[in-house]
DNA sequence: TCTTGCGACATACTCAGTAGTATGCGAGGT
DNA sequence: ACCTCGCATACTACTGAGTATGTCGCAAGA
């Protein structure tokens, strides 16, 4: 009780400043071990003595910082969401017509999925299971929460969509709202296939992103 | 064991001709309502007699038709990778340049995720298990045998984006099995965020189909 | 007509795995 | 000397896949 309450303060201060003790360190080690589990076997076939042996650890030290293995996955997913979200918006606030914002929008996505394939192979995951009814009362307020988040990362797209009709760079009737979640998904979808490859230079990967970005944009013909 | 054989049998049946038995109809009911079950609640948080529930019946039944709880799966993942090849396959086989069947073939492709929601979100999910180690040596081959289909399908689109660059229809310079792999995302995305409206016609599905298959087309710009 | 066999399930188990808990315990700070 | 943090150990209780066996109806042969 006394240690639920620890978690949620928690969540606050490594979403506020970084702690600067062992202890984020700690609970960051867990959320990587948790990350590269959930991507692997996924959230149910993933238990948290799998989670633990991989910590080199047992599960008393995963319970002693998450109340449940879905308050694990859900942090996994929040910091996931994090990264996107930061990237994003900061290629956003880089200026440009709608078209090129968008353009640095999706490519900074798309890099920041091949840059952290494992906690963003959990978000995807998250989105999936935002489907499945199978959720206790109490976690539907936390994947509705990030259901939240998910849907204001979206809207990022849809309001520089709708700036590019207004400025000329994106041409008018298209559903901007389709048009969103057919590159989004195009992104996502990276979680699926894409692997870095050994030796995979950050130029390279770059450049994939690039592509990508560029396919969205102005299509294939 | 003798049971072992039968379903194997069966399968190749139902892959042929049509039985016209009753046999065939309560296999389907099956294969429909654990579409359902996998859809809404994933493949690890299903439970055999989840899918018994929504029967109205016990798990003898599904046990004795399917050897497994993996082997009902693969065999809604076949389904579902059925349909969405009859759908494409049809649509590549109308002529016109390379970027017109490409178009229509993302088109069926779209629409017959949205007219088999359940299906299709299955075999969604069975592309994210090829990433999931954790399956038993015997599952694996028919993982490895699902994604060798997935792959060929992929390769119908490829080759009709080449067929498309020869033509002049589609634009050179891109990276084919990017673009693909991009637009196929797009679609397969639909899984996530496409719910048929209850009052949605046929019509209405196959513009939000021609309109998904124009932007990955087109693009925004 | 009887019965014999089998197909199509239902019932009643087993047993391994797993989320969560209660408690122990050493180290470091005060 | 004591107390709390940061875990490890040792449970519990339950779920859920798979199995073994029973049962009922029907169809074909004798």
């Amino acid at each position: 009780m006394a240690n639920h309450d620890m978690h949620r303060e928690w969540a606050s201060k490594t979403r506020g400043q970084e702690d600067s003790g062992h202890l984020a360190d700690s609970v960051a080690e867990i959320l990587d071990c948790a990350a590269l589990c959930f991507t692997e076997m996924g959230f149910q076939g993933t238990s948290i003595d799998d989670v633990a042996r991989r910590l080199g650890a047992t599960k008393g030290r995963i319970y002693h910082y998450f109340r449940s293995k879905t308050d694990l996955f859900f942090e996994v997913h929040r910091e996931g969401m994090r990264r996107l979200m930061d990237a994003v918006n900061s290629a956003m606030s880089q200026g440009g017509t709608g078209r090129e914002k968008l353009l640095h929008m999706i490519e900074a996505h798309a890099l920041t999925m091949m840059q952290n394939t494992a906690y963003e192979a959990v978000v995807v995951q998250g989105v999936h299971m935002h489907r499945l009814s199978a959720t206790t009362p109490e976690q539907r307020v936390s994947l509705d929460e990030l259901m939240d988040i998910r849907h204001r990362f979206e809207q990022l797209f849809v309001e520089t969509m709708r700036e590019g009709q207004a400025d000329g760079s994106v041409r008018e009737g298209a559903d901007v709202s389709l048009a969103v979640k057919g590159l989004l998904g195009a992104v996502n979808w990276m979680a699926i296939w894409y692997r870095p490859r050994p030796d995979e230079t950050p130029e390279q990967q770059q450049l994939i992103a690039r592509h990508v970005a560029e396919l969205q944009v102005s299509g294939i013909a």
